[in-house]
DNA sequence: AATAACGTTTACGTTAACGTAAAGCTGGAG
DNA sequence: CTCCAGCTTTACGTTAACGTAAACGTTATT
C-alpha cells in the first residue's frame, strides 16, 4: 500500500504549507496536461519553476500562473497573449501603467468575442432558413411532385 | 481611358446576366483574399471554377460559395468543416435521402453552434470577471496603498 | 549489479491555412 | 515576331502548440 500521491513533504513547522513542492507529474495530473506542455510553457517563458538537482519543482505560485495559462487558453488568447496578460497582472513592479494596458487588453478581446456571438447568431438564423427550405422540399418530394407544370 | 473593371463581357443575348463570369483576380480584390487562397479553397474542393484554356473562370454561383468559405471561417471553422456546409447546401442530386440527411446534419451543426454559442457567453463573463479584479487592483494602486495595515 | 520508474534534453513530426518563390505557358499590344 | 503582364503548376517555408521518440541521468527497489 504505498501512497504514490507525490505530494512532496512540506516543512516540518507549523504554518500552512502555502509554499508546497510538486513534481511536474503532480501538476500534469492536477491539470490535465502534459508534462510536454509544462515543459513547453516553460520554455516560451510562462513557467520557472525551481530546480532541485535536473528535476523541476513547482509550487503554489507555479500553480497559480498555470491557473491564468489555461484560463488564457480557454479565452482564445494565443500563449504569446497569455504572456504578456500574467507578465501584467503579475505583482511584480505593476504600475498603473501596465494595469491599464491590461484592462484595454482584456476589453478588446471582449469586442472580438462579441463580434463573434454575433457572427454566430447570424449563422444559426442561417442554418434555421436552410433547414426549412429543406424540409418544404422533402414534404413536396414527398408528395409526389412530377414534372408537368 | 481603359476600362480595367476586368469584367467579362455578357453573352450577346436580351436575358439577365446572371451568369456573369469573374477572372481570379476580381475575385481576389472583390473578397479581399488572395489568388493563393482562391486556388487553396479549390485545392480542397470548396471551389469548382470552370476553365478556358488554363484560366480559372469564376461564376455568380462561386461568389456564393466563397462567401459561405468566408462566412464559416469567421465563425471559426475549419475548411473541412465550411467544405460540409456548403456540399449540404449545393442543390446537386438531391433525394428524398439525401434531403433529409442533409437536414439532420443541419440540426447537428445548429446543436454545434448553440455549444459554441453557451462557450462563447461562458467567456465573456470570465473576461468581464477579469477586468473587474484589474480594474479594482487599479483603483487600489491609485489610492497609494501601503504596506502598513 | 541490474532493473524499473521517473526525470531530463534534443530534435524531428504534425496540422491548418495559406505565403512565397521558381519556372513555364499565353494572349495581345506594339 | 517580341515582349510583358497575368495566369498556371510545383513545391518548399511558416506559425502555434504541442506529440512523439530517442538517448541518457538518477533514485530506489529487487
Amino acid at each position: 500500500m504505498k501512497k504514490t500521491t507525490g505530494k512532496a513533504q512540506s516543512s516540518a513547522d507549523g504554518v500552512q504549507a502555502v509554499d508546497e513542492r510538486y513534481s511536474i507529474r503532480d501538476l500534469a495530473k492536477d491539470f490535465a496536461v502534459t508534462t510536454r506542455a509544462l515543459r513547453f510553457y516553460e520554455e516560451r517563458g510562462l513557467l520557472r519553476p525551481q530546480r532541485k538537482g535536473q528535476s523541476r519543482i513547482y509550487s503554489a505560485a507555479d500553480r497559480v500562473r498555470l491557473t491564468l495559462i489555461l484560463r488564457g487558453k480557454r479565452l482564445g488568447f494565443t500563449l504569446d497573449e497569455s504572456a504578456e496578460l500574467i507578465a501584467m497582472y503579475d505583482p511584480s513592479g505593476n504600475n498603473a501603467g501596465q494595469l491599464q494596458a491590461l484592462i484595454d487588453k482584456i476589453q478588446e478581446k471582449q469586442q472580438r468575442i462579441n463580434a463573434q456571438k454575433r457572427e454566430i447568431e447570424l449563422m444559426l438564423s442561417d442554418l434555421k432558413e436552410w433547414e426549412q427550405r429543406s424540409l418544404k422540399a422533402l414534404t413536396e418530394l414527398s408528395r409526389g411532385t412530377k414534372q408537368n407544370q
